[in-house]
DNA sequence: GCCAACGTTGGC
DNA sequence: GCCAACGTTGGC
C-alpha cells in the first residue's frame, strides 16, 4: 500500500465538496503536470492511502484523509473546449492526461496547518516534499513513516 | 499583491 | 540541445 497527497484549493474543490459528493466519492481532475500524472496513472492503486491538502488558501494545512478507490483512467475534463483544463493536445484515442477516483475516509476535527507541520521539518518529517522548499507538485508522494508520524498528530 | 521557484514553450 | 521568455503555483 502506497501513501500520498493531494493539493486542492478550497475555494475550487475542498474537503466538504468531496464530503458532499455522492457516495463521499468524485474524480480527482485537472491535474496537469506530467510528473503528477505518472503517479496518478502508474502508481496509485486501489487502497491507497491520502492526505487531502487546502493550498493557495487563508489556513493552508492537511485537512483529511482519502482512500483511492478508482485506480487511473483517462481525464475527461481535457477533451471539453468550456472546462478549464482542457487540453487540445490530449487525444481521446490516447489521452495526455489522467485522475483516479477518490473517496472520503476522515475529516480532521482539527486541521494540521502547514506552519504547524513545519515545526518538524528537521526532525520527524525531514525530507517530506509539502515542506521542501521551492515544492509545487498538486500530487505528491508520502512515505509510511511520515504518514504514520501526521496520522499521529490528529 | 508580491515574488521565488520551477515547468513549459519555442526560436535558434 | 540550449536557454530566454513566459506562465503557474502557492506561501506570505
Amino acid at each position: 500500500m502506497n501513501y500520498w497527497l493531494f493539493k486542492s484549493e478550497p475555494g475550487e474543490f475542498g474537503i466538504d465538496d468531496l464530503a458532499n459528493s455522492p457516495g463521499k466519492t468524485n474524480n480527482w481532475d485537472g491535474v496537469r503536470n506530467y510528473q503528477a500524472r505518472n503517479m496518478m496513472r502508474d502508481q496509485m492503486k486501489k487502497g491507497d492511502l491520502g492526505f487531502f491538502y487546502h493550498s493557495n488558501c487563508e489556513q493552508p494545512g492537511i485537512v483529511g484523509t482519502i482512500t483511492i478507490v478508482r485506480e487511473g483512467y483517462s481525464d475527461h475534463t481535457a477533451f471539453d473546449p468550456k472546462d478549464k483544463h482542457f487540453d487540445a493536445k490530449s487525444d481521446p484515442e490516447n489521452p495526455r492526461w489522467f485522475m483516479v477516483d477518490v473517496k472520503l475516509k476522515r475529516k480532521f476535527s482539527t486541521e494540521l496547518q502547514l506552519k504547524y507541520l513545519k515545526q518538524f521539518a528537521d526532525k520527524e518529517l525531514q525530507g517530506f516534499q509539502l515542506l521542501m522548499r521551492g515544492n509545487r507538485l498538486s500530487v505528491m508522494p508520502v512515505t509510511k513513516e511520515h504518514w504514520d508520524f501526521i496520522d499521529s498528530l490528529v
